[in-house]
DNA sequence: ACCTGAACACCGTTCAAGT
DNA sequence: ACCTGAACACCGTTCAAGT
């Protein structure tokens, strides 16, 4: 890689960070391209779709959650108390950008697109958590990682779309721990 | 109203169902207009914004709603067969069209949607199906019928944009609803 | 009073011309 | 080898001209 194209790339993944911090997810691409200081062209030749553009952007602040998961297992809190703070670190960091979720959310299981090993990520990160809780006995049986990060997802799209408080996130977070966990 | 103005009403609303159905509640309105044979300036006068065209063509479906409600209060079966049913068609109705259960959900408890009086229908509807239960002694405290909605409708979001299979939804469903019922 | 459709604006994407 | 930006396409929305 040549080194002006080297520079550029990292131009526009900063511009895009800011753009999609701003604008969300769906942010005009043009404004990328401008507030990065390069040709329209420029930008496709180096990210051909959006999605890869936001493959680049989330690949920073994705590290942070296996330092989460590590956390919650860590920690001899109940069950309930365990998964809350997990979940609550989960929906916050996927709704960073407005359009998060919904797109983290979908490309969820689905090998194909250019997000999914992000998506992964997330899901083995939870499946850590799961599993250590199941360990101490405190999980239903057949909860499998992948329906429990839609789920949550699921929370977080709502919550991203109809601008819901972190309160009205959190009942609903403690409905779905309900399901979860086993009261015996 | 005069006549061709009545006329062109119709025609626009059954030509948006069709279109709806084909391609999704994000279809191109001027495919719409031109189904329907008119200009886009009718169509724009008789529905300003997508959303009063989206109302007008949600309006017919949404009354099979209450009788499945009542069918699910008159039913004498578990908690969870009830729930689990009535669920389903809830997510069904919502889901007739891509992109509705996104609309539907994320408008629900907006009161200024032009879609609320939908959105009114479908949380009384669930809140009637919940009494009914709590009644009964089957319901854990503190479900509130627009939390459990923005849940059941999170679900069919994530299943609406990730294509899941309905089997999918239905094991989703079921942490759900192990999260709302009362197993003493 | 209502309709039409050309016109404008906005944005995604490509590609010929440049360095 | 990479960049630029004009050009094209697509779609939402408006409005002058028509009936």
């Amino acid at each position: 890689m040549r080194a002006d194209a080297l520079k550029n790339h990292e131009k526009i993944v900063e511009a895009a960070a800011q753009v999609f911090t701003e604008r969300g997810l769906d942010a005009p691409i043009d404004e990328i391209a401008t507030r990065a200081g390069v040709g329209a062209g420029t930008l496709y030749r180096h990210f051909p779709t959006r999605d890869d553009l936001i493959d680049a952007v989330v690949k920073s602040w994705m590290s942070q959650i296996d330092a989460a998961a590590d956390e919650a297992i860590a920690s001899d809190n109940s069950a309930r108390d365990t998964l809350m703070a997990w979940f609550e670190t989960y929906v916050t960091r996927i709704s960073r950008n407005r359009g998060g979720p919904a797109k983290i959310t979908s490309a969820m299981g689905n090998t194909d697109s250019p997000i999914f090993s992000k998506c992964e990520t997330l899901r083995l990160a939870n499946d850590r958590v799961l599993s250590r809780l199941r360990e101490r006995g405190l999980l239903r049986d057949g909860v499998e990682s992948l329906e429990v990060c839609r789920l949550v997802g699921g929370v977080a799209v709502v919550a991203d779309q109809a601008a819901l408080s972190p309160e009205s996130v959190s009942s609903m977070l403690s409905v779905l721990i309900n399901g979860l966990i086993d009261e015996k």
